[in-house]
DNA sequence: TATGAATGAGTCTTCATTCAT
DNA sequence: AATGAATGAAGACTCATTCAT
């Protein structure tokens, strides 16, 4: 660990400069995997030199948790996107289906964060702990759309926890495996039909 | 240059020691993380000196990737290992149930594996073949049970694919997650219903 | 991985270091041999870390081989360094033995390198290419000298490539083997008397 | 250094694995070099266990030893092949084309060999120890030659060692470098005539 | 603030040599 | 005498982090 001051940055540029870090350093990483990035590779991606990421983050690791923290809620829980509407013109199909196009669309990056953030977790506590608050802000989001929505069932943490899950497999699956056999527009359908049903 | 030879074990005292390279080699880097995992920890834990772990193996991924195919199956689709009985005693439910109690008695090791070899495939296509290959079999599998014992749905692979896919994770969140607020024992009925009602 | 890139120094130290490091590096390999040389070593005689050589090299191997292309021409052929003069005043019988005397004068190192690169030719192709055109250099070299003083004759490919073995065993001969019975004044004589008859 | 009993084999079966061990080591390191050839190579090309080498040989090193003083006379210095003969019906141009025309069949091992010893020499000085003997009595022997065919001259010792050198530069050059442009035929003549001059 | 050159601990891998059988 | 499995020291190379400018 570094034993220099970690600042904060107030100018302009310097803000601009730490926001690259992150957004690039995040981005390489997940593309590439943790460990066969190194700092060079990021600053350089940042467009800023060793020296200063050090000035702005305590380590490497730094950075991919800053990354988490502001990237990855959008990324890996799409459905924390769906927007609390009125239950007049609320269709839950219709949410449903957006959600999985929207996350398909983040495609790689998405992916690719999700596998890295889900492998560091194993070695780094904090790294789990981010990415739990964020599953369980995800469900809980997901409660409260049903609960003003007017959508109610036994145990819904439990569903919701389901619920959650079970769209992630399927963007993962839509938009990496790329099984032959499979015919992914009919595996949406189930995957609707399957949560709709668990909502019943 | 290169010139080292890979040999195959013949004796017994020496199959023994490759398998707990595999063995021990596989444990800790799937506690550890693959990166965090040296070759020094690796042969002490296999009680051998470094220079026979490259005797038997081509390198450190090489030992990782053995523990895969060797391990990872059963660890990562219990589903595998139902057995195909008789139309007559077979009970899904039941069945089910088992591969359930089974995996999460599997414990720790399973799910550690299953994020390191997840995170791996991103920077290793043969880890992302190996493990494609072995959620195919997994999935022809639950296939061929079910037509067996009778059980014929539209769109068998997608379901059967999803039907993996949410056993998986059940088991992941059952060993590890703990939410503090949910109720296990009520998601895997939730579970288990859900993949009954699909296979109507 | 390997995604050190290699940097051309720019500020004065930096170049001063590369250099240092080849030169001190070329030294070192040339007196104690390829294979006895690491790279710790060579580090410590260039007085920098063992990580700044490689930011200017690729390899150990690339360190030897920026110094055979420095410091080899001069040192294995100095029949490069005759200079073409007018026919007026040129002697070649002076000329030789002003390349002789400076030959040998470069002495231990020259012939340590010459050793070196004479070996290591045979499992490094490119090492091989580079003492090859040299040697073709120093061959052409001559062959236009001896035009340049309208000194000709048949076979001047032959005869001249003949003439640069004979000087470089002749300058061999007396930096090192010192034959106990051996008169190298004489042997020189004898050499140069050599040269001049092959030429008329 | 082994502090294990060096055995000389008694057994026939047990010499002839000695020499085996010397004929096959010697030739693999002089094909690829000292230091790429492994112990255990060697032992394989010559058909034995590691372990026995260990007990007829103090290390790699006396291995490559022996086969220097085995093997090295005949291939480094053809010259010492030369018989004997009377004066009545020797003819040393002759004698010096059949030299070279051995010498070039016996190709790339006696070259390769040559630049190996030529290397090691300066990392060792035992082997240049032997290397020194063998030159010495090959021009020596080349002196007994020429006098016993009533040959003479001023400063035969330098001259002897100079046509040991001419000799070798030659055969080297045919055997190896094949410049492009290079007339072997017509530089062997040049060779022998300029031999012949010497002696005039 | 910013740069990028410099550091050196840490890692994988090889291989001469030993030793249990 | 012989085997070949086992050892572990040594070396090339990487990279997170620091520091002189």
């Amino acid at each position: 660990m570094g034993n220099q001051e970690i600042r904060e940055p107030i100018q302009k540029r310097s803000i601009e400069k730490k926001r690259n870090i992150i957004k690039y350093g995040f981005e390489l990483i997940c593309e590439k995997g943790y460990h066969n990035t190194n700092t060079a590779e990021i600053a350089k991606a940042a467009g800023v030199s060793t020296g200063i990421v050090y000035q702005y983050f305590n380590d490497k690791r730094d950075i991919f948790l800053q990354g988490i923290e502001q990237y990855s809620k959008s990324l890996l829980f799409p459905i924390t996107e769906i927007s609390i509407k009125n239950p007049k013109n609320f269709d839950l199909k219709t949410e449903l289906n957006n959600v999985i196009k929207t996350s398909v669309k983040n495609h790689k990056i998405s992916e690719s964060a999700h596998e890295e953030i889900y492998s560091l977790q194993h070695s780094d506590p904090e790294v789990a702990q981010i990415f739990l608050n964020q599953e369980i802000e995800a469900t809980n989001r997901l409660i409260e759309i049903l609960e003003k929505n007017n959508i109610t069932t036994t145990n819904i943490n439990e569903k919701a926890h389901l619920i959650v899950s079970i769209i992630d497999s399927l963007c993962h699956e839509i938009v990496y495996h790329k099984h032959s056999n499979m015919d992914y527009k009919a595996m949406q359908e189930i995957v609707i039909e399957t949560i709709l049903n668990l909502l019943k």
